[in-house]
DNA sequence: AAACAGGCCTAAA
DNA sequence: TTTAGGCCTGTT
């Protein structure tokens, strides 16, 4: 990888396997949305940012500081993707599923707001988790103005950890409310601790996160990936169990995936989501 | 109109 | 250890 200042921007170039579109709607994350050009503007660790892909570069706005400090960490920019793809080219479907999601990169993004989506996303589909997530923010988080524009942050645990059901009902989350409240309570309390859980083991910080009501495996599994980088997490839900048992039997072992599951099935995910059979 | 959606919880085999 | 039903809400 090689970046540059373009004043007011950051050309990343010569790197392999980051493609905008399919990092942004692949399904980590839900706070980056396109416009009609492709461009890519979003929110994140406070900040906002906007991205383009010319050519066979990468531009992103901002300083040279705000890019090494971080976006460089965020869009995981000093990872191999291509030399994972090859190690996950285990069989002619991965050979397949890698390729077809060659430009996909498993961002780090927040930790509380990993956990907070990821509750929102039980049972629901992405544009009602986005809109709900957008909501909260609007309500509760700060205000960041950027290009003219007004974004919000994503609000803080300690911020819903002072509200009760009533102030989210405008979310329209329905029974997720209950769930948002008492992990923002957790983390504000130092219940939990999700800097530290991203220090531990991928076993011991699984049975910290389901400990929370209303976070079972599929959203543990989530926020250990997304959020905690732990990419030896292996989200299941009802696609991922409907390719998984297809290709690998009913009773599949991610561990075939070792050290890197949690990268593979973000492949496998997109793949099966969005290839027409 | 009734079923379903990128789960989770609880109760009950 | 596995299975069934209910849950808020919005969409089809």
């Amino acid at each position: 990888m090689h970046y540059s200042d373009r004043g007011g921007e950051v050309e990343i170039s010569a790197i392999a396997d980051f493609n905008l579109e399919k990092t942004f709607e692949c399904g980590q994350c839900f706070r980056w949305d396109a416009d009609e050009n492709g461009v890519y503007t979003g929110i994140a660790l406070g900040r906002v940012a906007r991205l383009r892909g010319e050519g066979s570069s990468i531009f992103i706005s901002g300083t040279i500081e705000d890019f090494e400090t971080v976006w460089r960490s965020y869009f995981d920019l000093d990872k191999d993707y291509l030399k994972i793809r090859q190690q996950l080219s285990i069989d002619p479907f991965m050979k397949e599923a890698t390729q077809f999601g060659a430009g996909i990169r498993i961002l780090r993004q927040d930790k509380w707001e990993a956990l907070c989506s990821f509750i929102i996303s039980q049972c629901n589909n992405i544009p009602r988790i986005k809109k709900i997530i957008s909501i909260l923010s609007m309500e509760f988080g700060d205000k960041i103005n950027f290009d003219g524009l007004v974004f919000y942050s994503f609000p803080s645990a300690q911020r819903i950890a002072a509200l009760c059901e009533a102030d989210l009902a405008p979310l329209r989350c329905g029974y997720r409310a209950q769930y948002i409240l008492s992990a923002a309570r957790a983390v504000a309390n130092k219940e939990i601790d999700l800097d530290s859980l991203a220090q531990a083991t991928s076993e011991h910080a699984r049975k910290k996160l389901k400990a929370l009501h209303g976070v079972g495996d599929k959203v543990a599994d989530c926020v250990l990936l997304f959020g905690l980088n732990k990419l030896d997490a292996f989200p299941i839900d009802v696609w991922m169990k409907r390719a998984m048992s297809e290709h690998y039997g009913k009773r599949f072992d991610p561990s075939i995936f070792s050290p890197y599951a949690g990268i593979a099935q973000q492949y496998i995910f997109h793949y099966t989501r969005n290839i027409q059979n």
